[in-house]
DNA sequence: CTACTCGTTGGAACCGGTTTCAAGACAGTT
DNA sequence: AACTGTCTTGAAACCGGTTCCAACGAGTAG
């Protein structure tokens, strides 16, 4: 009996062909060595059966999927899409697919390990902004998956990041230069399983201060999570001090954006009473004039994606390099002098 | 000899532990009927190799993946990352996986459909405005994947959408309020294979004027794609013209916001001497002030999946109905009343 | 006429899991 | 001691492809 349209396997075609399997599948691939009027009966069958060979059994079997898995956590964020998108131009020239996994809590970041670690389910990795537990490194080196980290730096791969350290102090001594000495910091919690970049934006910023002689005051330095109305709601706390900061640097653009809020919701005018400055340079931060650090976030997706598919393609393994990519403060409308 | 740690197959395991690969099989996934003492030697086995079953092998097995599988062509324009939010959100509850798949060109197209028709690398599938090829949707069909559309329309399957020329007319009807009568279009080209929305919104356009006895003037209706300078081209055309348009309906916030880039560039200014419209409300439209049709993108991105689930949870096919989200005029800063 | 080569071809092993099914071990009954 | 039922267990078939290798037929040289 035939099969239905469209779940014919490869036997059924064989059957209906009268040839063997080894015969269509040399068909499918294109391979020579095949009669042509043989291959004509064969992909007269495969059209009848409105044939398509399972990429999930050919993948088992040649143990290759032509696949570049990107892991993210929270990837609808903007500087995350502002990385995918540089992922797909870097991956465009190639015959690799790039298939996204969001990894926004610990339980799908240990379901996205389980199906990419052993390298069945895709030729490569790109993990980015997350640094993939320890015995996930293990097993990933063990099995000999390509991997490269972006925005996340680990000794076992080659990683694409920027200077965090650096970034801080830039963005705080910009502020210093501009005369503001109480200056406050948002910044995130310590991360349960992300890489921890504002850790060290905030140690940028404890050294641009000890740079100025300006001590660092604890409560001037704050923490909580990028969703806007958390940072909308320390924002407020902060402004809301007896003595108010003149300054405030976010370590993303999205707090620093809930920090304009805040200020707007009290009334307090930007830049004239308050300066604000961001980290990243996400599109919005053009369209609301924010003085911030740009990382290049597209180019950080772009190079990862080169790098890995050159990782690919010699089967060396590249040594575990870190590419460092360049930071540059981006003077827009929300900072000036420290109000007389 | 012993496998690489990480490389272990489950018969390495079961030959470590001395037992069936069958017992293998019953502990890791806790099937009951395993002898305690027995299943403590397997996973003594288990852990000294390091072993982590191949989820493709797996997959291959049980014809079930866990993963849903989102088809988007330009996942990282600002609307369809609003759709992927919903969809994470919505499937975020249940035991599926995400997977995002990036369809930009032809080729990706083909690509995609190659790996999810038959229903082997994921066991639901939510296309996002595209329409599947016919051949396509015929396969899909007949491997019996649950498949559902979101912001396209398609007989076969349920489809999450709005009401596109009750969309377009919306807005145009917006602009005749405030008395302008040169009202000009700025649409998407006819899609090679994406689903034509824009054609909708222009019949809205074209029925509104037709409302307000207001002639369609061929120079008026422009088409380009949503690239920001393409649009910001095409928008400068428009504003170059010797009877300039006193107001401009874009297909898409993108576009609109090409038009305000234009307009500023020209020294036109907003809304005292041009009146802009958009569509979808995407995130950016608040920061500049743009009015514009309000579409509900996450919910869309949400319903959607809510809608694969019930599907993939009771095996019966619903009924291939479409839903219509809401849309809702939003009124902002780019809209007034004619210039004298 | 035999032997050897070359071009085609299909059977079977393999990729790495799950599951059926029959059989072995063991305790409880009669 | 023989019989029955329950609990464990592993060999083998299966998921759907790819590919090694042996075999087969035709053509040609010796």
């Amino acid at each position: 009996m035939e099969p239905l349209p469209g779940t014919a396997r490869i036997a059924d075609v064989a059957a209906r062909a009268g040839v063997g399997v080894a015969t269509v599948s040399r068909v499918l691939n294109g391979h020579s060595g095949v009669r042509s009027t043989t291959r004509d009966r064969v992909v007269e069958a495969i059209e009848a059966l409105n044939y398509r060979p399972s990429s999930l059994a050919r993948s088992l079997s040649l143990q290759r999927t032509m696949i570049v898995a990107a892991l993210l956590p929270w990837f609808t964020n903007p500087s995350a899409v502002q990385r995918v998108r540089g992922i797909v131009d870097g991956l465009s020239s190639s015959s690799y697919d790039l298939m996204v996994f969001d990894i926004e809590s610990e339980d799908r970041q240990r379901r996205a390990f389980e199906l990419f670690d052993r390298g069945d389910r895709a030729d490569g990795l790109l993990v980015v902004s997350t640094l993939p537990p320890e015995p996930e490194v293990q097993r990933i080196q063990a099995a000999g998956i390509p991997c490269v980290l972006i925005d996340a730096v680990h000794s076992c791969f080659p990683s694409i990041a920027v200077d965090d350290v650096a970034g801080g102090e830039i963005a705080t001594r910009h502020l210093v230069e501009l005369g503001h000495r109480r200056v406050a910091l948002i910044g995130d919690p310590p991360p349960e399983f992300r890489f921890d970049w504002s850790r060290d934006r905030t140690r940028g910023y404890e050294r641009a201060l000890a740079a100025a002689g300006i001590e660092v005051r604890d409560d001037y330095v704050r923490e909580g999570t990028r969703l806007p109305h958390v940072a909308r709601a320390i924002a407020a706390e902060l402004l809301s001090l007896r003595e108010r900061p003149t300054a405030v640097f976010a370590a993303s653009d999205t707090q620093a954006i809930g920090v304009l809020e805040a200020a707007r919701a009290l009334g307090i005018e930007v830049p004239a009473q308050l300066s604000v400055v961001g980290f990243d340079d996400i599109e919005v931060a053009a369209y609301v004039g924010l003085t911030t650090v740009r990382q290049p976030l597209v180019e950080s997706g772009r190079r990862g994606a080169q790098l890995l598919l050159e990782v690919l393609a010699r089967r060396r393994a590249v040594e575990p390099l870190c590419e460092l990519l360049p930071l540059e403060l981006v003077v827009r409308g929300t900072t000036g002098p420290v109000p007389a």
